[in-house]
DNA sequence: GAAGCTACATACTGCCCGGTATGTCAGAGC
DNA sequence: GCTCTGACATACCGGGCAGTATGTAGCTTC
């Protein structure tokens, strides 16, 4: 059997991020107590300074390395289907069937991160601004992809609609926290769906 | 002239609402420092602890007698209008025109509580639901008033495209904060507001 | 006009938490 | 096998903050 090896650098810094990440999704950042996640991953605090220099630090790398890719592979399959309606409307499905329990309870780590760090620190507000400029990009480039494609619409402007549609989704995830059930998520998801279905061209 | 009276409770306790709101609104509930509030209010630890018996306590009178006022002010248009969608339209703008500025810098004190909030503290959760609650409540009865005489389109469900549109505008403002400029929130607006008038019967 | 309650004011306490100082031990490199 | 650096571990510190204990002055009531 594996005896454990005592050093192992880079698990321990993913241990920690992944425990970290899980500390500031439920309580947020600044809430977020550095003991918590201590406790949680079995790691100690020297450990911890070892890897962050400072519990921001930890915070811009939860973002960096756990967030945008999370965010990322989220919305990749619009990017790359060449019906981006049916694409995104099957996203918001499968996010719907998979995450409305867990949304519904803590919300959106993104969303949660923004609106809570946003007009606080700059570093989180800039990291969390180049996540939401790719993602809106991407959804930008997935419509005109669709018009030229003739599958969207051609009367309104992508620009306008993606942001629309990502405002939307973080929305029904940040309000239905302030529900008990899921139902006001599924409810706007549904609103969503519709709407997005509407922009298909006749 | 009027020489200041040395006690006035109400003007106490409004001012401490006041300026409590203010430092929530910029900092978040668990952030605020009752210092800065006792500072910026000039008021001093005793008089706090006399109208509230805690933070928390503070926290709700806030929410109840700040936050839903407010709330309710904004949405109120749409509730009494004959064209439900007209004036939907017309509040989105000024909401935009007044606001963007402030909002796209801080958000929505409304959204800022539900996301740091709710999945917190079961009282500051319940409040909030109950204003997300009648907000909801009051745009799809304004909805189905419009379905009924003939302004709204009836292959719709009034109750999703209620949260939609709820979910949108808080959306749009929540993630605008991760922004420097006002594009984002106005960008998806445009895009709400289209929604909006794509519900409107033909 | 004395009593008593309301509306404050001041000083202090105890806790939690981020951060640091210092120590130690494993393993790579020679 | 000796050294040196990276990878941890432990103990402690200082600040900020919510909350409290206690004091005092205005205002009403009779």
């Amino acid at each position: 059997m594996n005896a454990p090896a005592k050093r192992q650098p880079d698990r321990t810094r993913q241990t920690l991020l992944g425990c970290a990440f899980d500390e500031i999704y439920r309580s947020g950042f600044r809430a977020a107590s550095l003991d918590a996640i201590l406790e949680s991953s079995g790691v100690t605090k020297g450990a911890l300074y070892h890897h962050f220099g400072s519990k921001t630090a930890l915070g811009y790398a939860v973002v960096d390395e756990v967030v945008r890719p999370w965010i990322e592979a989220s919305w990749k399959p619009v990017l790359d289907a060449d019906d981006c309606i049916a694409a995104a409307v099957a996203v918001c499905r499968e996010l719907t069937r998979t995450r409305s329990a867990q949304a519904s309870e803590y919300g959106c780590p993104f969303n949660n991160l923004i609106n809570e760090m946003s007009s606080v620190d700059e570093g989180f507000r800039c990291r969390l601004q180049q996540i939401l400029d790719d993602w809106h990009a991407g959804v930008i480039a997935a419509l005109r992809h669709g018009q030229a494609r003739g599958v969207v619409r051609t009367d309104i402007a992508a620009e306008d609609a993606a942001a629309f549609i990502i405002a939307s989704i973080e929305g029904c995830v940040g309000l239905a926290k302030s529900k008990r059930s899921r139902a006001f998520l599924e409810s706007g998801m549904r609103g969503l769906i519709d709407y997005i279905e509407s922009l298909r061209r006749r």
